[in-house]
DNA sequence: ACATGAACTTA
DNA sequence: GTAAGTTCATGTT
């Protein structure tokens, strides 16, 4: 049996789709813009069962066209299938040209899925004395395990299983695999839409087999059954024998089992690095070298030039030379003695990577470590601590590392005051202006530090920030960078303190070796990623913009959201008992109107009482997910006719205000300041914008009456104190002016006229005086339509305006404006060209799907590469005026503080001695912090409270 | 306990 | 039509 010859056949789509949505919540982008999740899911895959299995003889299968077959006899057979995400679609020609390059050999049959090519040389397989492995994922296949065929599954986290016979027979509780067919046809697929028996799931499918042995003797039998299920049955004979039929895989598929041709050959390395090269998969060809590594010795076509020959010759997988098929075992070895740990993945981590971690407690080694630190031009530190909320935690110990693979933690004492002389001792380093201070997320580090009164100088590198220059759509968390570039997965937090929840453990509970181990390799880390990136910002034409704008803005950053902001508390409980009052009333009308209790805020009761109960619609419009929808665009254009629907959205509008803001803004007053401290998110916006959360102080409303009383609780410091809000005039209106350099729009900006009525005026040709409302009205939706990146359709939803109408407004205003026209389709032109576009600074947003053939893709990306360089550009520009005010308010010691940043607009907590000159200060370095060919205009609002301040 | 989708808030 | 975050209900672990 040991010398009996094994057959892998690999199922292709399904291990490409398991791959690429493996990759789906961080898709691999390469610098080209292509998203190869698909590839390196598929080639990880294929990678790691050749390593484990070393097989002797080895196929890839794909589908064709579909089944003609199946779609005959039932034409909605996979009919409701999503088209193939774009991702997988433009991965197969590479997957092809791969297996090519390793001389794997490709099946596939015109009309027949890769279920059927897989059955049909299976069984040609046994005949000739093989042991065959389907290599997929999908329970279908089950039915084909005889003794000498098997399902080799890849399962989740990792690793494979081998079903045979036992295996399928205990998994689909059947006595045959064959009845397998008779389990799927009856309780059915929906992802192939295979109907099934009406009313049949798992449980009674699993019953019926078990009972009745197949579908026909079910059938057969029906008087065994009763009540509903007995008439469901019956009714559905036909729709059963079918769905046998459409789960029976086929096993005369016109294909040829060629053992010679199926041998597992040695692969045409060059090529295939070459194409790994292309497509940018660096860890993948280490892989795939260590993969093919240890056969090279006997073989003599492992040496370049040896390959490189077989390149120019021809490198189909039909060219082999001819090796005997037993003495030329690419691999050699016995499978058995591959060892899981050796297939256990090839990334790093401290256990297999030589390291020196010290951590460091006596007086004397902390001298000696002292005087080191303090010889050094750049080194890397990492604080733990006791909490996530840095103005609430406590030191727990220091990381510090300079040199890659070494590194020393300091633990800090529990004892207050023994902590704070040990922070003493490093002032010198933190605050040292000549020592490169390197981190990952330093915001967070500079604000523990900041509450023990050290200060972070000196020049500063953060990785968090580097790599949001870098690559702005991907993630940022160190571990993710450490596995991408590195190569290497680092310990995770919760194998130190737990999962989170109930018995999680505060760092300082955890073991000192294990807080060293853990604390230093992150610095470790963190250093090597710095050496990185490094080069990769001078690459990307960033290093100016993160040297001079996201960097000095951390700091800017850290000092807003210690200062936080004050928060009337008895106010907002006031409005709180207010709107409750209100929304009870609502509900009481709500019952009554629909003759029913029932959760107003479920979505799904909702849609249930209005369309099926109510039936307030014939044609209730339905969510993706097949409920009703009760969307608020759906309910508005029903609420002139129901007045229950007016009272559904103004019971939500109201829900939202008092769960949101209302009520959970007093919880979120930090106890030890009296304040709301947000955290100001750096690296999560896609177009260089700030982002708000814990709470979100950039949401707070301001439309309606109601809403905006909220504002009324965001108070200055004291009575000394006023606020001041401080907001950029049409500040992305202003940049698409400048950068197209329309004059018609530039001049109206520099006239100081209201730039909608000039629109209107323009576009409706009519003198500014006697635009009407409305004319204005049209024109501002369509100039925010612009930033937007307009189609008629958008605008004429947004207005009462038609498809028609709206292009017509469209293309006149294009008219009256062509030079955005032009600036529109440069914008999309130059995304095309070079896959990225970029703001005033250089900032870059990359576009992968600017050159897809799906239109509606496409268009996403063509809009995004006209929104992206405003949008973007307006955040550089009030980052630049914030780094530059925050600078001069430490230079002229005012007492003055800024406080929030909400995209357009600045607020300060103002000394009123300081009033003037900070109007003077803010408006001036606001509307001077970039150069453009428009004015940058700025109101100043000053207020008692936030909504007055407005 | 955790993830997702719908709905609602802002610029 | 762009960019975000929070809450609640609901379904899965």
């Amino acid at each position: 049996m040991s010398n009996q010859k094994r057959l892998f056949l690999v199922d292709a789509y399904a291990l490409i789709f398991r791959g690429y949505y493996a990759f789906i919540k961080n898709p691999r982008i390469n610098s080209k813009g292509q998203d190869t999740s698909a590839i390196m899911g598929f080639m990880n895959s294929l990678l790691d069962v050749i390593k484990r299995e070393r097989p002797d003889h080895l196929a890839v299968c794909f589908d064709k066209g579909g089944s003609t077959d199946r779609v005959e006899m039932y034409g909605e057979y996979k009919a409701n299938r999503d088209a193939t995400p774009e991702g997988i679609t433009t991965a197969i020609p590479h997957i092809y040209n791969i297996l090519k390059a390793m001389h794997i050999p490709i099946m596939v049959k015109e009309g027949y899925e890769a279920d059927d090519v897989i059955g049909t040389l299976s069984r040609q397989a046994e005949k000739e004395g093989y042991k065959t492995y389907m290599v997929t994922p999908d329970k279908d296949f089950a039915q084909l395990v005889t003794e000498n065929v098997f399902m080799y599954r890849p399962v989740f986290g990792g690793g494979y299983e081998t079903w045979g016979i036992p295996e399928v027979k205990k998994k689909f509780e059947v006595e045959d695999p064959m009845q397998v067919i008779d389990f799927l046809g009856m309780m059915g697929d929906s992802s192939d839409n295979i109907p099934g028996l009406p009313g049949v799931g798992e449980k009674t499918a699993k019953k019926f087999i078990a009972q009745f042995g197949s579908m026909e003797g079910l059938l057969a039998n029906t008087d065994q059954l009763k009540g509903k299920m007995k008439e469901k049955v019956e009714a559905n004979g036909k729709l059963g024998l079918l769905s046998k039929k459409l789960a029976t895989i086929m096993l005369d598929v016109p294909v040829e089992f060629d053992a010679k041709d199926f041998e597992l050959d040695h692969p045409d390395v060059e090529k295939v690095k070459e194409i790994f090269q292309e497509l940018e998969f660096r860890r993948l060809t280490e892989n795939f070298l260590k993969t093919f590594a240890n056969d090279s010795s006997a073989s003599t076509n492992s040496t370049p030039q040896e390959s490189r020959e077989q390149k120019t010759e021809q490198p189909t997988p039909k060219e082999k030379k001819s090796a005997g098929a037993g003495q030329f075992s690419l691999f050699g070895t016995d499978p058995s003695n591959d060892t899981k740990a050796d297939s256990e993945y090839t990334r790093k981590t401290a256990e297999t990577t030589p390291h020196f971690y010290q951590s460091v407690s006596t007086g004397l080694a902390t001298k000696l470590f002292l005087k080191n630190l303090m010889n050094q031009a750049s080194v890397c530190f990492d604080t733990e601590t006791t909490d996530i909320n840095p103005i609430t935690a406590e030191l727990v110990g220091i990381a510090f590392s300079w040199e890659v693979g070494k590194g020393f933690y300091l633990p800090f004492p529990e004892n207050k005051d023994e902590a704070q002389e040990l922070i003493e001792q490093l002032r010198s380093f933190f605050e040292s202006e000549t020592i490169e201070k390197i981190g990952q997320n330093l915001k967070y580090d500079i604000k523990v530090l900041a509450k023990y009164n050290v200060e972070v100088k000196g020049k500063l590198f953060d990785t968090m920030l580097a790599h949001y220059l870098i690559n702005p759509d991907m993630r940022h968390n160190m571990d993710v960078l450490a596995e991408t570039y590195l190569n290497y997965t680092p310990i995770s937090i919760e194998t130190l303190i737990g999962k989170k929840g109930k018995n999680q453990l505060s760092m300082r509970e955890v073991p000192l070796d294990k807080q060293t181990e853990y604390a230093v390799e992150d610095a470790d880390i963190t250093l090597q990623l710095k050496e990185h990136f490094q080069n990769e910002l001078g690459e990307a034409n960033t290093q100016k913009l993160f040297d001079d704008i996201e960097v000095p803005l951390l700091r800017v950053l850290a000092d807003m959201e210690l200062e936080g902001i004050n928060l009337h508390k008895g106010f907002l409980n006031g409005l709180s008992e207010e709107l409750d009052k209100d929304i009870k009333a609502l509900e009481e009308k709500i019952y009554k109107e629909a003759g029913k209790e029932f959760n107003i805020a479920s979505p799904k009761q909702l849609g249930v009482i209005l369309f099926e109960k109510m039936k307030l619609v014939d044609k209730p419009k339905k969510t993706k997910s097949g409920q009703y929808s009760t969307a608020e665009d759906v309910l508005s254009y029903l609420a002139k006719d129901h007045k229950i629907i007016q009272n559904i959205l103004d019971f939500r509008g109201l829900s939202k205000l008092k769960s949101t803001y209302v009520d959970a803004l007093p919880t979120q007053v930090l106890e030890q300041t009296g304040r709301v401290h947000t955290d100001y998110m750096q690296t999560v916006a896609a177009t260089g914008r700030l982002s708000s959360n814990n709470p979100n102080l950039q949401n707070i409303p301001i439309r309606t009456e109601r809403g905006r009383q909220v504002r009324k609780a965001f108070i200055p410091r004291n009575e000394d104190y006023t606020l001041l809000a401080a907001d950029y005039s049409q500040i992305e209106l202003r940049i698409i002016a400048a950068l197209s350099k329309e004059e018609t729009m530039i001049s109206a900006f520099k006239n100081g006229e209201d730039i909608h009525a000039s629109t209107a005026s323009k576009v409706f040709n009519v003198p500014i005086e006697e635009v009407s409302r409305e004319q204005r009205s049209n024109a501002k939706t369509v100039n925010f339509g612009i930033i937007y990146g307009v189609s008629a359709f958008g605008l004429s939803n947004q207005t009462d305006l038609s498809r028609t109408e709206a292009k017509e407004l469209i293309d006149t205003y294009y008219a009256t404006y062509p030079k955005l026209r032009n600036f529109i389709h440069d914008q999309v032109d130059f995304a095309r060209d070079n896959g990225y576009v970029q703001t005033v600074l250089g900032r870059r947003r990359y576009l992968k799907d600017i050159n897809s053939r799906n239109a509606v893709v496409r268009g996403a990306a063509e809009r995004n590469a006209v929104n992206a360089p405003i949008q973007g550009s307006a955040a550089d520009i009030i980052k630049i005026a914030m780094i530059n005010i925050h600078k001069k308010l430490i230079e002229g010691d005012f007492k003055t503080k800024m406080l929030l940043q909400v995209h357009d607009e600045l607020v300060f907590d103002v000394y009123k001695p300081e009033l003037e000159d900070i109007k003077t200060l803010v408006k001036t370095e606001m509307e001077n912090a970039y150069q453009l060919d428009v004015p940058l205009d700025v109101d100043l609002d000053i207020g008692d409270n936030w909504l007055e301040a407005h």
